[in-house]
DNA sequence: CCGACCTGTGAAAATGGTGTGAACGCAGGC
DNA sequence: GCCTGCGTTCACACCATTTTCACAGGTCGG
């Protein structure tokens, strides 16, 4: 409980992620993803659903937005909480948001 | 109940199979795989059956594809639910989904 | 105008999935 | 108990997807 997860809160409308108490300085499409994520946690969700919540519409076929702020959003949170892995891949349909780790 | 089955689920719409609410991490053909077997609960399926519904098309006759994903998905399965044996070999015919285990 | 930051894109590198052949093991018939 | 046929699992090569990096354009505040 104490290890991963329990350390992070998210507060949407104080625009903020909090670590142990610290915000977290995410840039505002990487704290709406990350929102978006952990609305539904263990839920697998896939790119289009995300990105139609984050960016609004339906991504590119060929669009890598989703991914590449899935990737700045671990490392940022891979840096606050060492160890946790809080978003996981699901290949070829989503991203899957678990508080566990 | 609490044994062997009833912790599983499988929701084909979310592309997810759960353990105690928990995903598996299942490949897609694994869980497609899956999805067709526990469709028919207690029904032999033929290699024939669950090739086309998988698949799609008839399989080589010496094509051993049916096998290999039965064996990994067995393997993910018995991991997640130790103890379990929900799938049953059924010798010269096919395979058999049976949720009581 | 300048500097700092955010954003989305393309492309290279890393990772993971798929199907195949081959080795192994088990069950059933004799 | 041995043979034989089928099922199970392993290892690998190929392909697909994801991850990460670098960059160019845009925005905002000083």
């Amino acid at each position: 409980m104490l290890a991963g997860m329990g350390r992070l809160e998210i507060k949407p409308e104080e625009h903020a992620a909090l670590v142990d108490g610290r915000p977290l300085s995410l840039t505002v499409r990487e704290l709406q993803l990350l929102v978006t994520l952990s609305a539904h946690p263990q839920r697998i969700m896939t790119r289009e659903e995300l990105f139609a919540e984050v960016w609004g519409g339906r991504p590119r076929s060929d669009d890598r937005s989703v991914d590449v702020y899935v990737s700045r959003l671990r490392a940022k949170l891979g840096e606050a909480i060492p160890g946790a892995s809080l978003i996981h891949t699901h290949n070829g349909i989503g991203y899957r948001f678990s508080p566990e780790g």
